[in-house]
DNA sequence: AAACGCGTTGCATCG
DNA sequence: ACGATGCAACGCGTT
């Protein structure tokens, strides 16, 4: 420790005792014991040296340590300029090979690349033939690519992946694999198991490919999740070890993020627009490159036996038929269709909409909209790689060059891209990012371990229809609106339910199609108050905020088939209404429909209080007096439960949500969005929108300019804005359950309140004009 | 270095 | 219907 500190002074500079002591780090992550979700690598430092982990938090050391983080992962990679040259990825002196070898082995890996023999193109991410650089890299002086996706046991776990998502990779393979055939001659090849074990039977064995000696590389897109981190470092050493060259290329995120690194010296931008200049510095992403022509089969004799040793996996898989067995009795297939094919078509379909591109505003888009939805939809396909972000950002780009008035960051279809560049980057760089505790950036707040709030919320009970109608659709449809993600996460952390964003995340990460590590856990922070906003008194109403999009309630009584002859006047808070028409709407709150599980009018302004306390105490200033009784109060007052009964592990789909934070914690002891903007002609690339530009009188819409290109509106069918987040839900029964809720009684039937609300002129075309407002707006002056 | 500007999408009220 | 205002006041980043 003494040691550390003293190099950590030198460090800033001195690079070579930084290696030092980047040594021990990384020997502690390696042995330290990580697990299952791609998250927890970090996490798995505790015991390390440094420790940052737990109440007090050495920033010196932290930075120190970060660098020391990364700098190893670069380290252990030669730069070999040379051969990378085809493709280089954009700003590519740095493109980083993780090649095996040493200088030592160097020779000896030359040698063998001077007689190349096959390859492994191994797919995780990246489920693309296009713009796809570990494939180029891949198909290099190679005689045959073996392109391979591994099933590993992790991902068929219905504890952390539902069948919604599982589908969605299972059609992601099978679209690879039709291409492959159709256009290559090939097969992707599914092997079951974990990496590791796959590998080392692979690299032993060259009979096992039909080959008389071993392939010379293996080639993946770069993944920077905590568990890939983890996972790759095995396979790299044991390549290393073998002889066999390792290509790990990025790909998945517009720029690579060790680059990214390199240019913000290891301090990772939190804010968006300290990102902005980062992202100025760097320049544009790379243009998207084009499928290869050719992908060099595997030889026959080994593509006869793909079909039945290494077939696609499906839903009629014996393991998986058991495994999910309950989520399988009711599932439908959802709207969206995995698959690079269905992801290009859909991202030609966007873009085809010149207008509604150029004028895409996040904050317009609908969260009602759901047929269609109000943005693209390409969360999942992002999520996956089956579309690259740099196809999509060039697309985009395209279309703004062409359209003067076009939106811009952060509100715009690439400021969205931005958005999600920058979680990564942050997600990369904070150590324990999925967490609170250890994460230096996260404020440290107070939630509660409520388990009975937790699972009220992820089975759509809470008695507020709003956040119930949302949590169903996430069940039902794996997809929910950037903005419904931001109502319901909101609610159950500092709005209403004060429980841990953790909690939420894991719940999202499990229901949500494009869920999404890196940008789940960041948006579950940021809405939580706990890092990147902190505004933590703009609270969302579980009431007003669905009303302001949906007078009547259509989609409240699309998805809670139970409310819908409420009429439209208590859609939103049915518990308002008489008793008498209650029983004429055949929904009594209580018998079929829960009573609110707490009085948001009540608890948000305690919640806002104990967030007011909890940042005080960050600040070391213990909120005195009625800060900290207020932190205490509440959660009694509240009705927080204390001895619940931590829900039995019900349905497998329930089991996540109903686990407190606590209890897991015991037991483990151990991410759409985006989209963004451009520049107008061509001077700067990232006009950001908002800063720079002085003359704001007060908010600047840059809608504002809409007004003055004619084309605007464009009404494109249907589409509205997209963009999501990423969050989940349970399944579960929907609205029974009577609100077992202790918490705060909800204000008794019949109270006051207002009886607005009723206006219901437009349709749903109506609602979706609405969407476009800006440019709708425009028109209308 | 204290002060200020700003922040991807809050709400209720008023005009 | 829409925009401006007050609400009570956050941290970050820059100056």
């Amino acid at each position: 420790m003494v040691l550390s500190v003293a190099a950590i002074t030198i460090a800033r500079g001195g690079l070579l005792c930084l290696v030092l002591l980047l040594r021990s780090r990384s020997l502690a992550l390696s042995a330290a014991s990580s697990s299952f979700r791609l998250s927890h690598c970090f996490s798995s430092l505790p015991s390390a040296p440094l420790s940052f982990i737990g109440e007090r938090f050495d920033w010196g050391l932290y930075s120190f340590w970060r660098q020391g983080n990364l700098l190893t992962r670069l380290k252990t990679k030669k730069h070999h300029s040379g051969n990378t040259a085809e493709f280089k990825p954009p700003h590519s002196g740095r493109v980083r090979l993780s090649q095996t070898g040493d200088s030592e082995n160097d020779s000896g890996i030359s040698e063998m690349s001077s007689a190349p023999s096959a390859s492994i193109l191994w797919f995780r991410k990246g489920l693309r033939l296009h713009d796809n650089y570990a494939l180029l890299e891949a198909c290099k002086e190679v005689k045959h690519v073996f392109p391979i996706f591994i099933l590993d046991p992790w991902f068929i776990e219905p504890s952390n992946v539902g069948i919604v998502r599982y589908n969605f990779l299972l059609e992601c393979l099978a679209d690879l694999d039709s291409s492959l055939r159709a256009r290559h001659n090939s097969r992707l090849i599914v092997l079951r198991g974990q990496p590791s074990k796959v590998f080392e039977k692979i690299l032993s064995d060259p009979s096992f490919l039909c080959l008389d000696k071993p392939v010379s590389k293996i080639c993946f897109e770069k993944d920077t999740e905590p568990y890939a981190l983890k996972r790759d470092k095995q396979i790299i050493e044991m390549a290393k070890a073998k002889g066999v060259q390792c290509h790990d290329l990025h790909g998945h995120t517009l720029f690579d993020l060790d680059l990214l690194m390199d240019h913000c010296n290891y301090n990772v931008p939190m804010q968006y627009g300290s990102f902005n200049q980062l992202i100025e510095k760097v320049g544009l992403p790379a243009k998207p490159l084009e499928e290869p022509k050719e992908i060099p089969p595997p030889p026959p004799s080994f593509l006869s036996r793909v079909e039945n040793e290494f077939p696609l996996p499906s839903l009629e898989d014996e393991d998986i038929k058991k495994k999910y067995e309950e989520e399988l009795k009711d599932y439908k297939h959802p709207a969206l269709t995995g698959g690079e094919a269905h992801g290009l078509e859909i991202l030609e379909k966007v873009t085809k909409q010149e207008n509604w591109v150029a004028q895409f505003e996040k904050p317009q888009t609908s969260p009602v909209a759901f047929k269609p939805a109000s943005t693209t939809k390409l969360s999942a396909y992002m999520k996956f790689g089956a579309v690259s972000s740099r196809r999509f950002f060039h697309a985009v780009r395209a279309i703004n060059l062409k359209k003067p008035g076009h939106s811009k960051p952060p509100g715009s279809l690439l400021g969205q891209l931005l958005f999600r560049e920058q979680f990564y980057l942050v997600s990369y760089g904070v150590p324990n990012f999925d967490k609170m505790k250890g994460n230096p950036k996260c404020k440290q707040i107070d939630w509660d371990d409520n388990p009975e709030f937790l699972s009220a919320w992820a089975e759509a009970r809470t008695g507020y229809p709003w956040i119930d109608a949302i949590m169903t659709q996430l069940r039902k449809e794996g997809w929910i609106h950037h903005l419904a993600r931001h109502s319901v996460a909101c609610f159950l952390t500092r709005g209403d339910l004060y429980c841990s964003w953790e909690d939420g995340a894991k719940i999202f990460d499990r229901y949500l199609i494009d869920a999404d590590w890196a940008l789940n856990n960041a948006n579950w922070q940021w809405l939580s108050a706990s890092c990147f906003f902190y505004q933590f008194f703009r609270v969302y109403s579980p009431v007003a905020f669905g009303k302001k999009y949906d007078k009547e309630g259509k989609y409240v009584r699309h998805f809670l088939t139970v409310l819908k002859n409420m009429p439209t006047e208590f859609i939103y808070e049915p518990w308002k209404a008489p008793k008498a028409v209650q029983e004429r709407a055949g929904c009594v709150v209580g018998r079929d429909y829960p009573k609110p599980i707490v009085d948001h009018d009540v608890i948000h302004k305690k919640n806002l209080d104990r967030m007011k306390a909890a940042y005080d105490r960050q600040k070391g200033i213990s909120s005195g007096g009625g800060g900290g009784g207020a932190a205490a109060a509440p959660a009694a007052a509240a009705g927080v439960s204390k001895g619940v009964k931590r829900a039995s592990p019900p349905a497998a789909a329930a089991a996540p949500a109903a686990k407190g934070r606590k209890q897991r914690e015991k037991e483990e002891s151990e991410s759409e969005e985006s989209e963004y903007e451009e520049e107008e002609d061509g001077d700067s690339d990232y006009e950001r929108g908002g800063k720079g530009k002085k003359g704001k009188g007060k908010k600047q819409k840059s809608p504002a300019k809409k007004g003055s290109t004619p084309e605007k509106r464009n009404t494109g069918g249907g589409g509205n804005a997209k963009k999501t987040m990423q969050k989940e839900e349970t399944t579960s029964s929907s609205a029974r359950g009577g609100a077992k809720k202790k918490g705060i009684a909800p204000a008794p039937p019949s109270s006051s309140s207002k009886a607005s609300g009723a206006s219901s002129k437009k349709g749903p075309a109506a609602a979706e004009e609405k969407k476009k407002s800006p440019a709708a707006k425009a028109k209308a002056k």
